[in-house]
Parts: C-alpha cells; sequence; structure tokens
DNA sequence: AGCCGTTATTCATTTAAAGGAATAACGAAG
DNA sequence: CTTCGTTATTCCTTTAAATGAATAACGGCT
C-alpha cells in the first residue's frame, strides 16, 4: 500500500546543546516585531504568555546580544522591542530557510520511501 | 561575546503528522541488523527494551511494508530481523542525510549568527 | 517435559513539560 | 495619585513522557 510520505528538514540554530533559533522561536519573534507586544504576539500564536516569555528569556540570555529588548510600564503599558542584532538573525534564519526548502525540492524526489 | 552556534538540521520522514524515520530510529535500525535482536539493541543504545519495542511497533504500523519482523521462541530465544524494504529505507535516507550534511558543510559558512 | 533467551504486555511509579490563575511591578498620561 | 495595559514572577494543577519491575508467551534444543 502506498503511503503520502513527506520528507521534512528542521533547521536549528544552537549554542552548544540548547537551540537558540528554531521555526517557532522566529514566528513568534516576528509576531513581537509585528505588534511590539509579547503579550499580544503570544496570543496571536495561541501560546501561553508564561510560555513565550520563557522563550524570550532563553533567546537573550543564550545569544551573543540581546535579541528582545523588553520595557514594562509607560505609554502603553509597555512594549517589546527587537534589537538590530535580533533583526539581522531572524532574516539570517529565514534565508537559510529559503535554501533549505530549494534543497528538498531538489533532492526529495530522488528518493521513494515507500520501497 | 563571540558563541559557538552550530547549525543542525534534523531530517524527518514523516507520514502525515507521524515520523516513520528519523536519526534515533534509523540507528537502532542499524543496532538491529547488526545484532539480530531488539533486546540487545536497545541495550546498546541505552533504552529501555519497552520504549524501543513501542518504536519497532510504530515503524511497522506506519510504514508501507514491514520494515522488522520479530519472532519469539526458537533456538536463540527469538530474533529480529529488518525486510529487504527496511533495508532499503535505510540506505535511503543515510544516502539523503549525507546530501544534507553537504549542504550543510557548502552553506553554513555563508552566514554569522554572532553579528 | 524442562531450560533458555528473546519477544510481548501490563501495571505502577517517577520525572518532566505544559498550562492556568493570580498578583506584583512598572511608568506614562490624565 | 489613579488608571491602564503590559511585563515579571510565583504557586498549584494538569498532562504527558520515560522508567522499572514483573510476568506471560514462544519454540528450538537437550
Amino acid at each position: 500500500m502506498k503511503k503520502d510520505y513527506n520528507i521534512s528538514l528542521s533547521l536549528r540554530i544552537n549554542i552548544g546543546n540548547d537551540t537558540v533559533l528554531a521555526s517557532g522561536k522566529v514566528e513568534l519573534l516576528i509576531k513581537i516585531k509585528e505588534m511590539g507586544s509579547l503579550r499580544k504576539a503570544a496570543e496571536e500564536m495561541k501560546m501561553s504568555y508564561r510560555k513565550a516569555w520563557f522563550s524570550i528569556h532563553k533567546i537573550n540570555n543564550l545569544a551573543s546580544e540581546t535579541v528582545v529588548v523588553l520595557k514594562r510600564g509607560g505609554k502603553n503599558g509597555g512594549v517589546a522591542t527587537i534589537t538590530d542584532y535580533g533583526n539581522s538573525i531572524i532574516s539570517q534564519y529565514i534565508s537559510l530557510r529559503k535554501d533549505v526548502d530549494i534543497f528538498i525540492s531538489k533532492n526529495s524526489s530522488k528518493y521513494d520511501f515507500n520501497k
């Protein structure tokens, strides 16, 4: 019986054994950039604020430089900002991801895991 | 501060949302092939027999054809055998994995996640 | 029939991850 | 000095995953 298999490549940027960036985190960062708010970004992704906060905390601690600056209080209650470094690694990740996708589409046709 | 980041691509062969093959399962299958025994393969991988058994059960159920034939009783107490189809997808996975590794080494140098 | 080493399966326990609720802290603006 | 919406953090509960122990089932061999 033929089955509809598919090949997936997941891309991770690690430091040691810890993941700084993978698809989920990148998505979260982009949402933060769009909304300027961690809470709203989390909401948009149907993720608890708590989880999102831990996620950002981890990224900031691991990476070479700060990726997201969080400020509380003030005009809109607080604000979340992506740093220049943050924007840099986001676009690098996206660019590399595109290359990966091209690689998959070029190579996967050579294989047939049904036989 | 410069950190020693690394880029990892994990390769998965899925059917729908379920993973038939990924690096850990392939390693287990190879050990089974070497030893002819699920128990010994699990032991070698420092994995509980229980977990290994579930793993194989899942692979066999998901894949197009049987990948591992398990028999109990008999000369050596029992035996685990990789089918022709099993050997085929193992070598396909390894071959594709090699291509992926080459791709990584060619592309990762273009990126610097420290800046 | 009994032995042996493996496969097959259940049950209870432990450990880890995820989630939710609640509340404090903050600072601009009115 | 109060309000407002967000960030920050704790505590408890729930859910899921991993582990371990124990035991049955099997079949060639002596």
